[in-house]
DNA sequence: CTGAAAGCGCTTACAG
DNA sequence: CTGAAAGCGCTTACAG
């Protein structure tokens, strides 16, 4: 493969000069870069990247860390994130947690990061207080999406949770809804976001300005899954009151609810409502009704964050950017059955 | 951030000596490796990648690239993929293509990949002879997993389309089924991987086995989505002799086979039967037949397959390996009403 | 078992 | 506008 050598020989050029020339730098004459562009091209020649970002004092890469690559939320973000990156120039280096709290703990703990990224984006990644420290001692700019935890100093890129929830809610008391229960995060598991608390508070807020209590018996947690959502929901219908309505902090859980109230014999929405929050995937295939919020706008405000950072050096930032949800009503919510 | 000749100093060697240490290599005697290793950790010392790959001859990246991120099966096989690399010690550099077809001529006839990678791992990327040559020409070792382009000389992971077509057939016509639609893949889209011309072939393979025509009224192509599924369904309900069972190329498009029936007011498995292949997240939490395949399974594997090759470098493989799939019966199959 | 020195392939002041 | 030279931070023969 050719080397910068072989361009400079073939140019008559010095290697710096093809480096300036290839690079698109000022002070190299017109004809002189053309005479570079041509002896490139005929050697195929492409600058290897470790030579020139160890001479050149950056890594190249962007370091993304997300709690599982298999979750609707999360591709979509990676997806988004992955394109503003190349197209800036900056290798996507994934880190992808899989759900397992060790691999969390070797990434912050360990040296996994050091003189590897520019810069790093954090998508709903919790982080201890040692975390957030050597994640900051990087040194690198960096950016939060979604929840997770905020880091000092470091913008983030979200929706607003609660009223995301509230939302959702205002559309099931708006229905004519008053017994709703709400799956929520389980706050045990590893990993866990704080997505689900906000969620959860924006679900006590509604009730509360609708003038309703707030019954503890139906709030249930799960695990953010198809799964979870549908043991949930099981356990919601075993109650001696059963709800009228079931708000899921998340679709994959909505899915869940609406299977178990199919496998009881339920019809949705005739006999229950179900709504979630995101829009999956899935969900318009599904018939679900729910809070959308844009996965993909996220992904892609947060690499244009650190590219602008990484571009022009620390600057004047929105501290917090908070994106737009909006109610998408399908099939899943009706009013209750008089 | 502390060099080599940081720690070098403090534990009163050469670099060379610190080199060999941190990495295992023999030749350091024990108390010199302690010695370094404690002059290590207390600098806080990682190695630059940039400098030891650059001067150690390879990347240290594993490119691999996927048609869509946020798909089920290419996640779930990036997911794999990614721990046992990170695991060996490769970066995976991802290269999600997004469904553009511009993309996918940047990235091969460019020199994107160039001296940017020491491996690279192709999942159901389709490729010109063009891009084949371009890829070989890359000198490195390769592996293809599913479908898509065969590299010549490249090993491969996948399954056997064609047989876990004809499984999902043979299920269906064991039940009583003879009037089967199978909803295939769109052979214009770009990107157009082939598994769904395998699979199509197994589904005629199966009919014709059975004895029966292949009515090509019944064959729908569709474009491996929830909503191309729907759409051909609805195709196919208006025809004057409408299946009795649905056989679609992939979970996704089986999804939007059930909804469009339950649209149209039909109860699936009663009415109509429908089956997938893949076993998608979500077809557990659906209730939908289909034949499973290890997706993750695949990942890993060719994800070992590079290691191993990178490891020992080029060795005897097995040039194909196919692995097993599974039928799952659920609830969206059963025999067709007498 | 260890070190001095060259080299990996670029980029960047510094001079001109 | 261009080049000679140093330097980025490691690894790797080569000697001992």
């Amino acid at each position: 493969m050719a080397k910068i050598d072989d361009v400079a020989r073939l140019a008559g050029v010095s290697t710096a000069t093809v480096s300036r020339a290839l690079r698109g730098l000022p002070m190299v004459s017109e004809e002189t870069r053309q005479r570079v562009a041509a002896a490139a091209t005929t050697l195929g020649y492409v600058a290897s990247p470790n030579a020139s970002r160890l001479a050149g004092g950056r890594t190249g890469n962007v370091g993304l860390v997300v709690p599982r690559i298999t979750r609707w939320f999360f591709a979509t973000v990676v997806e988004a994130a992955e394109e503003t990156l190349h197209h800036a120039g900056w290798d996507l280096l994934l880190y992808n947690l899989g759900g397992r709290e060790q691999a969390r703990r070797d990434l912050f703990s360990g040296y996994a990061l050091h003189k590897r990224v520019d810069a790093v984006m954090l998508v709903a990644t919790p982080l201890t207080p040692d975390d957030c420290d050597a994640v900051v001692r990087l040194g690198v700019p960096g950016v939060t999406v979604s929840s997770g935890t905020p880091v000092a100093g470091w913008p983030s890129i979200r929706i607003d949770d609660v009223g995301a929830a509230r939302t959702a809610m205002r559309h099931l008391l708006d229905l004519g809804h008053r017994r709703i229960a709400h799956i929520s995060g389980d706050p045990s598991s590893e990993l866990a976001f704080t997505t689900h608390l906000d969620r959860r508070r924006g679900y006590e807020q509604a009730l509360q300005r609708a003038g309703l209590p707030v019954d503890p018996t139906l709030v249930i947690d799960a695990d953010f899954t198809v799964l979870g959502g549908e043991a949930a929901t099981v356990e919601l219908l075993r109650q001696d009151d059963p709800p009228t309505a079931i708000f899921a902090a998340c679709d994959e859980m909505a899915f869940g609810a609406i299977r178990a109230l199919r496998a009881e014999g339920l019809r949705v929405p005739d006999d229950v409502s179900v709504i979630g929050i995101d829009d999956h995937d899935l969900a318009a295939a599904l018939g679900l009704s729910t809070v959308a919020q844009p996965a993909a706008e996220q992904g892609n405000r947060a690499a244009l964050t650190l590219v602008a950072q990484l571009l022009a050096g620390p600057q004047e930032l929105s501290r917090a950017e908070i994106l737009q949800t909006r109610l998408v009503v399908r099939e899943s919510t009706a009013p209750p059955r008089p």
